[in-house]
Formats: structure tokens, sequence, C-alpha cells
RNA sequence: GUGAUUGUAGCUCAGUUGGUUAGAGCGCCUGAUUGUGGUUCAGGAGGCCGCGGGUUCAAAUCCCGUCUUUCACCCCA
């Protein structure tokens, strides 16, 4: 730790024990649940061509234009770390055709984006993600949602909170931009700096500005979803209703921007308190993807899972609670009592008993210790008497009670265990 | 990219106005009569004081640079 010529890169970590049993709890159930409603997993590459992510997610966006590890390879193609999942996604799903215009995928896998670290951001960070295409259809976006909702208590989190909108379709976009310009006008000059450029750049992040004052002047001017056609606006109604049916609340914000391009119709983000800054765990929307001539429709959803991790803890949800432990150690006197053990360890193992013992020459106390450090249950003994009469000396770690067992006995070996 | 902030044993941290061999707790190792863990006691190992340069008789301590940590802006998961 003192030198830096053993880090890995600034915003990047290394995930070791006992911090990966979480990681691993996390991705198995995941994976459980993605299986119960009928995704596929599916791993696309991390490097990419740069002009995967600029038609899908938005030449102008901020992602693009200055997030992303993008470079020239030495055979001079342009090429980019994925920073998020649902474009390599739809990269692949464009390219099966029909299969993939009727497709429930998802992926587990590590996005890159070179930002300045900070609380719940890294540079590279881990998503779990799942993307759904075929026709809008609301329900299919309150089925997502309600995925998303299940695998949070699937991983015990408790607290987060859902907040739904709309991004109304395409042919929405103008009219709401030139809606919202025109009810900012008025009051351009109360905006904060960053809004004044923003009203031409992109009207929708001034309405989800943080500063208060700007927070104001939103609040007094008509919502964006005002200067959407009447069936988007059905179109939301119609996905909370379903949501209702099902017993899942969400909280309308008319506030809530994505800012990725490909978002129509329902955008979503889930938050928690135990956040800091970047307080989402979550983001996911409907979108249509154009690739050459098709659009591919498609509703999906991301969570990261380092900002994941953070809220879990916050719930009293710990790495430590899935650490393995348990099983048996064996505990060698002499070389050819280690050879023996070397034997009995493969055994136990080939029965999944999780099993441990020393390699080296080390005294009995020394190997005491360190089963009751692995947290084993159970020791089992053998020195020169053992082995001359062919038994076993097996202690119980928690009651401290041990007898002396035939080891020829299979019975014994991998039954009276108890495991 | 902007603005702050951090860096001393495996971990958490002390280290006075620059001044001899840089400390503590936890952890680790070895013992406390021959082959028995968790408690206790005794002993021990372990430090490019992030890195590079400068000031000084003397730098962990002051100055500059650099990398890294943490946090906020921005953006997003």
């Amino acid at each position: 730790m003192a030198s830096n010529e053993f880090q890995p890169l600034q915003g990047m970590s290394d995930i070791h024990a006992p911090e990966i049993n979480l990681w691993r709890m996390i991705e198995e159930r995941a994976r459980t649940l993605f299986s119960c409603y009928g995704y596929e997993e599916l791993r696309t590459p991390v490097l990419e061509k740069l002009s995967v992510f600029k038609r899908s997610i938005g030449d102008t966006t901020d992602v693009v234009q200055k997030e992303m590890y993008a470079f020239t390879d030495r055979g001079g193609r342009e090429l980019a770390l994925c920073p998020e999942g649902t474009a390599g996604t739809i990269r692949h799903l464009a390219g099966r055709g029909e299969e993939g215009l009727n497709a429930r995928v998802f992926y587990i896998a590590p996005m890159f984006r070179c930002e300045r670290p900070q609380a719940g951001r890294k540079r590279q960070f881990h998503q779990v993600g799942v993307e759904a295409t075929g026709e809008p259809n609301p329900l299919a976006d309150a089925e997502c949602i309600a995925l998303q909702q299940h695998l949070l208590e699937a991983w015990g989190l408790t607290g987060s909170k859902i907040q739904i909108s709309t991004r109304g379709t395409l042919s929405d976009r103008q009219p709401v931009a030139d809606g919202l310009r025109k009810a900012l006008q008025p009051h351009l000059n109360e905006l904060c700096e960053d809004c004044q450029r923003r009203i031409d750049e992109n009207v929708l992040r001034v309405i989800d500005c943080k500063n208060e004052g700007c927070a104001k002047i939103v609040d007094r001017i008509p919502p964006a979803i005002e200067f959407m056609a009447e069936e988007s606006r059905h179109y939301l109604d119609s996905v909370i209703h379903a949501l209702g049916k099902m017993g899942i609340e969400v909280e309308v914000n008319p506030r809530l921007v994505r800012g990725l391009d490909y978002y129509v119709h329902t955008v979503w983000e889930i938050t928690h308190g135990a956040l800091g800054a970047q307080n989402a765990i979550a983001g996911g929307g409907r979108y249509e993807i154009a690739l050459g001539k098709k659009a591919i429709p498609g509703v999906g959803f991301a969570m990261g899972i380092e900002r994941v991790i953070t809220s879990l803890e916050a719930c009293g949800v710990t790495a430590e609670q899935f650490t393995p432990k348990g099983g048996v150690w064996l505990v060698s006197l002499g070389e050819e009592a280690l050879a023996e053990n070397m034997k009995l360890a493969r055994e136990l193992r080939e029965k999944g008993i999780r099993c441990g013992m020393e390699l080296g020459p080390k005294s009995m106390k020394a190997q005491m210790r360190k089963a009751n450090r692995e947290g084993a249950e159970k020791v089992i003994i053998r020195g020169g008497d053992e082995l001359a009469k062919g038994t076993a000396i097996v202690k119980d770690m928690e009651e401290g009670s041990q007898e002396t067992q035939n080891l020829a006995d299979l019975e014994f070996r991998y039954l009276k265990l108890g495991f």
C-alpha cells in the first residue's frame, strides 16, 4: 500500500476477500432471478468500435464526448471500452435478425468511464443489467421495473426508492424542447450559469439542475410531460397502473431526466439514501436504437454493483455473512501423517466437504490455531499412534470434545461428521 | 476537466517549535515441560514515513513537482 507501484490505476480497484464474497452473492442471486424471468446471459466484448457507442448513446452526450476510454489501435481503428451495456447488447441483438427483435438478455460486466473518481464513482465499475427487445408495450416496462425491484429484494436491500417519468416519443422531443425553452425564457437571467448554457444545448438538463434557484423556477413552469402527445402521457399511466396491480409503488418525478439519447417513453431511477452525491443505484428505461434502417425497440435497466454494495452495507448486509467457513481441518503430526492427510483431504473434498490443512511441518499448537482461525467445525488429528492403529481423533471445535474413531469406517468419514 | 483533501508496519492510527536507533493498538510468529484452538502472560518479526527534486549541519516533519486516496462540481449506475 505504501508504494503505488502495486496500486491499480486511478479509480480502479482490485476486488478481493472478504468483499468478493458479497459480489458473488449479488451475481449468483441475480443469475438465478433472471433465469426465473426468462433472461439468458450475454457476454459482449469490453472493447467495441467507437461508432457502436456514438450512434446509440448519442454523439453529443457527456458519456461519449468526455467520459469514454476511446483510442485508436495499431490498425488505425477507432475503439472504446464500453461505458455502459446497452449499446453493445443491441449491437449483438441487431446481428441476430428477427431473433434479436424479441429477446431477453442480461449481463454482468465491467464498464469504463474516465471521470474523476468520487463516492459511488469508479473508472472501472460494474453493472448488472437486462435488455428486453420487442414492440413498445407498457407491460414490458412494468415487468422490467418489477424484476428490478424483485432483485433488490433478493439481495436484501431495503430503503430504496423508485422514481419514474417519461421522455415521450421521438416526435415529442422538439415540442418539449420548444415548450420548455419558451417557458424558461422569461426567467433566463435568474438561472445559474450552467443552465443558461444548457437552455440551448440540452434544455432537459435545466429541469434536473440541483441549484436551488433553478429548481424554484422549474417548479413554476409546466412539466415536460405537458408538451407531449396525449398517447405518450397515456403510456406512462399504463405503466404505473400495471405496477400498481403488482403492488409496486413508484414515485412520479417529472424532474427526472435520463441523459442518454436512446431513451423514449418510460424512464426510471432507483435511489438510495446511503449513497453520496451519486445517489442512483440503478437507472432504466425504454429505448429505441436505430441501427441502419432498423430501429430496435427495447426496455432495460442497469444497476451499479459498487453502489448496490454501499447500500447493502447500510442495510447491515455484509461480506462476512457470505464468507465461506466451517468444514474440517486436518492436523498432521509427522511427515507420514501429512501424506496420509493429503489423501484424506482429497476424499473429503470429493464429497464436497470444505477441508483444509497445513502443508508444512508446523507444531500442533500452530495447526490448531489455524483451524480455529479458519472457523473449522471439526478437526481431524492424526499422528504416529493413529496411523499405526488406523484411527483418527475427531475434535468438535465448538464443544471442545473429542473422540477416537476408526478411520476405515466410511460412514464415519462422510456421514457421522455431520456435513 | 474544475475545486478541495489524503498518503507513516498486514490493518487502524500517534509522531510535539525540523534534532540521536520512527511508536501504539489490533493482527502475525514463537514460547509458558514431551501431541490440542479460542482467554491470559512473556518474547519476537515486520517500516524506500507514496515517489522525485530542493532548503538545511540535520527532514516523516519546511518548499516545489508528481502519483495516489477521499469528497464535491459536472455527468451517470
